[in-house]
DNA sequence: CTCAGCTGCTACAATAAACGAAGCAAAATC
DNA sequence: GATTTTGCTTCGTTTATTGTAGCAGCTGAG
C-alpha cells in the first residue's frame, strides 16, 4: 500500500504524461475543451466562449487536439469532444471541483 | 438526472476555473506540480525535473503557484506541494491515468 | 576564519507564441 | 442573386519563453 503510493511518486513523469501537460501549457487548450462540455460548438461560437481569443490561436489549438484525438470536427455542427476528449472531461470537472474549494475569487494577485 | 447534468454542461465557466485554466495554460505550471509529487525539491532540482527550464519562467511560476496556494516554500527544503496543492496532484493523477489509455505515444504530430 | 562549492535567483538579449484587427472565399440563408 | 454567416488566414504588434551568464548568500571542510 505504503508501496504502490511510494511506486506512483517515484515514478518518472512518462512521455503521453508530458505530452498532455505540454499541450496544457498552451492558452486556451484545456479552457477549449471544457467549453465545449455544452455540446457540439461551431468556431465562432467556441472563440466566444473562450472570451473572443485570438483566432488564430484557436484555430492552432484545434488543430493539436485533434491530432490528439481530443475533438473531432463534425461537418455542419462545428467541434465536439470525442469519446476520448469526454473522458478528459471528466478530468476537467475534477479540476473545476477542486478550483471551487480552493481557490479565493476576489483578489487578482497573480501575474 | 438528466436535469443535473443539463446544469453542470451549461453552466457558465465559474471565475474559479477559469482563473486555474488559466495558470494551467502557462507552461510549466501544472508539470511543476506533477514534478512536486516526490516530495518537496529545491529549485535546481525541480528545474531538473521539468528538464532544465529556463529558471525565470520556473521563478515566475512559483510564485503564481504560491499565489494560490498551491505550494509553499519550505526554510531548507525548497518547495512543496501545500494540502490544497495535494488536491490538485489528486486532480493530475487522473490526467496521468487518463494519458497512459489516450495517448498514442510514438508518432509526435504536434505542433 | 577562509575558501570552494552549492544554492536560489536575477539580467538580458534572442526567439517564439499570442494578440487583435482586417479581410476573404465558401456555404448557408433570404 | 444578393446578403449574411461561417471558418478560417494574414500580418504587424505585443507579450511570453528561452538560454546563457553570473551574482550574492549560505554551507561545510580544512
Amino acid at each position: 500500500m505504503v508501496k504502490g503510493i511510494q511506486r506512483l511518486r517515484s515514478a518518472p513523469t512518462s512521455e503521453a504524461m508530458a505530452r498532455i501537460l505540454d499541450l496544457s501549457g498552451r492558452r486556451w487548450a484545456l479552457r477549449a475543451v471544457w467549453e465545449l462540455r455544452v455540446g457540439p460548438l461551431n468556431f465562432r461560437a467556441l472563440r466566444a466562449a473562450c472570451g473572443d481569443i485570438s483566432p488564430s490561436v484557436l484555430q492552432r489549438r484545434l488543430h493539436q487536439l485533434r491530432a490528439l484525438g481530443v475533438i473531432e470536427k463534425i461537418p455542419q455542427l462545428g467541434y465536439r469532444l470525442s469519446s476520448s476528449g469526454e473522458r478528459l472531461f471528466h478530468v476537467l470537472v475534477m479540476l473545476n471541483k477542486w478550483s471551487g474549494e480552493h481557490i479565493t475569487v476576489t483578489p487578482d494577485s497573480d501575474k
